[in-house]
DNA sequence: GTGAAAGCGCTAACAA
DNA sequence: TTGTTAGCGCTTTCAC
């Protein structure tokens, strides 16, 4: 890679006229300029970003730190973000953490190294103690997809989106309501879990643990065989209390769920009916269509991206932005006919 | 961020002394060497890896060029490249072009003045002149997903695999064999029509346009309903004849005409037989389960990536890769009564 | 309008 | 064993 040093020579400038040209400076003679940008073309020349950035003490760059990359719901938040960087000049450095915290920390000390001007993430466990010792940093930091009691974040309200499906469901008539997914997130509570509950009581409804099919959390590479196995074991019971209507607590999940119950002659939704959370693209492919909560994701990456941005400035304080879930209505809830 | 400097003030000794520290340099008294840690570790001192790549010319840093990081496949494939990245030190700059070149231009550009050790590439279109203008750059690039004739590459043999479909299909009978997908790609031709179409000639049958229903290619956002509305509007003509099994050019687009198909009252498999293509984690949970094509995803990634570290350590000349298609059976091609 | 020079944080060669 | 120094490629101040 040529330097702004080699044009200089060729052109019979000093580098700092160079660098004037390139970045456009006022004050170059009409000649100098049209020198230097000659001999910029034919080198080829690519200003070296790592010097600028270590001059300039501005890396436009940013890290986002994703804990499963394999969730489609994920890959989209992905696409989103780096879309919105590439638009205002930033670069992305992607870590996955997969679920792992101890990647998480290493992730979160490899991009200070780099010299990210800040950090978007899908923490692997928002209430993990090593965050807070983040907090001292002034890193500029936002979560995403998960309301955080410590940072900046952006999120739709999970236990809302959890008691909408229980109406739906419940208004359809259902008063056997289960939920599939894990019970606790991390040691802490699952957010869609206690709206499974809360959605339970404001229907009047009794909670009753028998409807509960505890799936492991978002472990990757398990998780994806991991709900099918849970109620397949749970189908095996010889008396196993069936629901008529599961809340899974997301789509791969609800998908799983069907393929299992299907397996076991079961009918979605003819005798269960079953709705999931995120509405994957899968969502609406899938037969049948799954009723699902829709979180926006574009607007989780948009405006996490821009909030970043704007604690890079030093423009804003913390903020938690809770977005409204919304529900998607498909066949997997209601009588359908499979033709 | 604390620098050297800072801890070498700290601890009374000059920045030299701090960096020999740091890196584990030998020659460094015990006393000295506790001292700087000890400060090192109160600072809680990150090294500044863009001042060590100007430095030492070594970023560590790999570009990572995605078509389309919205589809399944190549969110997995991201996923096995970070993995193997991080495990080997490295970093992953990602740019995801939506299939568009100018975008995929400019994110070559950027990540060059990136100073990125070398680029890994799911090109939009393999044969597009710019990427030739790259072979004189001596920047190590690899392309995968595809096999290039310009660089190393790692990939499936599409038109095998396509052919693998066909003969699948052929073998449980059907003669009517149609195609659903782009016939182009880019201007070239689609390996895996290609493949269709051989596969037809070795089971002698006879190609016929009419079992052709051609969609766009992989754009984002639009493929999403491209291939249903493509069908769709196939199924809406009066005269359309019909085959009795069909090869979808990816999983995405078999999903959808799927779709379409039962939203015509056929039933698949038993009406129609659909075979996909990339064996997305979807082709199994969805109901009926999708014959498919497996890509070795994690072989590619991998694969791709040591290869891009063998040329950036010089010791590898050009090789194209090509792995071996496996045909995954489902219930989507087989006689399959749904419970 | 232009060039010389300092300095961003680091590594490594050299000197002591 | 330790410190001093040059220099990676760039931006920017200062002097001419």
């Amino acid at each position: 890679m040529s330097t702004m040093e080699e044009i200089a020579e060729k052109a019979g400038v000093s580098q700092a006229t160079v660098s004037r040209v390139i970045n456009g400076h006022s004050g170059v003679s009409e000649r100098k300029r049209k020198l230097v940008m000659e001999w910029a073309r034919k080198l080829d020349y690519q200003p070296n970003r790592t010097a600028q950035s270590l001059k300039n003490n501005k890396s436009n760059l940013i890290g986002l730190i994703i804990s499963d990359i394999s969730n489609p719901y994920f890959a989209e938040i992905v696409h989103a973000v780096e879309k919105e960087a590439a638009k205002n000049g930033y670069n992305i450095i992607l870590c996955n953490t997969e679920n792992n915290i101890q990647k998480e920390k290493e992730s979160i000390n490899t991009l200070r190294s780099r010299q990210v001007e800040g950090i978007l993430i899908v923490p692997s466990d928002k209430s993990a103690p090593h965050l807070k010792s983040i907090k001292k940093l002034n890193l500029p930091f936002v979560v995403i997809t998960q309301i955080s009691d410590l940072f900046a974040s952006v999120a739709v309200d999970h236990a809302k989106g959890g008691e909408m499906v229980v109406k739906h469901l419940s208004d359809l008539g259902h008063t056997k309501i289960g939920y599939i997914g894990p019970l606790k997130y991390a040691g802490y509570t699952e957010d869609k879990f206690e709206g499974y509950k809360s959605g339970l009581k404001k229907s009047n409804l009794e909670f009753n643990s028998e409807y509960i099919i505890e799936t492991d959390g978002g472990m990757p590479e398990l998780s994806s065989q991991n709900a099918y196995k849970k109620v397949n074991q749970f189908l095996n019971q010889a008396n196993s209390s069936l629901a008529t209507a599961y809340f899974a607590y997301n789509d791969l999940a609800a998908f799983e769920a069907i393929k299992a119950f299907e397996d076991h002659n079961y009918k979605v939704p003819e005798d269960i009916a079953i709705a999931g959370f995120d509405n994957t693209s899968l969502a609406q492919i899938n037969r049948p269509g799954l009723t699902t909560i829709s979180q926006p994701i574009k607007t989780i990456g948009h405006v996490g991206l821009n909030m970043l941005f704007d604690k890079i400035n030093k423009n804003k304080d913390d903020e938690n932005i809770i977005l409204e879930p919304q529900l998607i209505v498909r066949e997997s809830t209601l009588k359908y006919r499979r033709s």
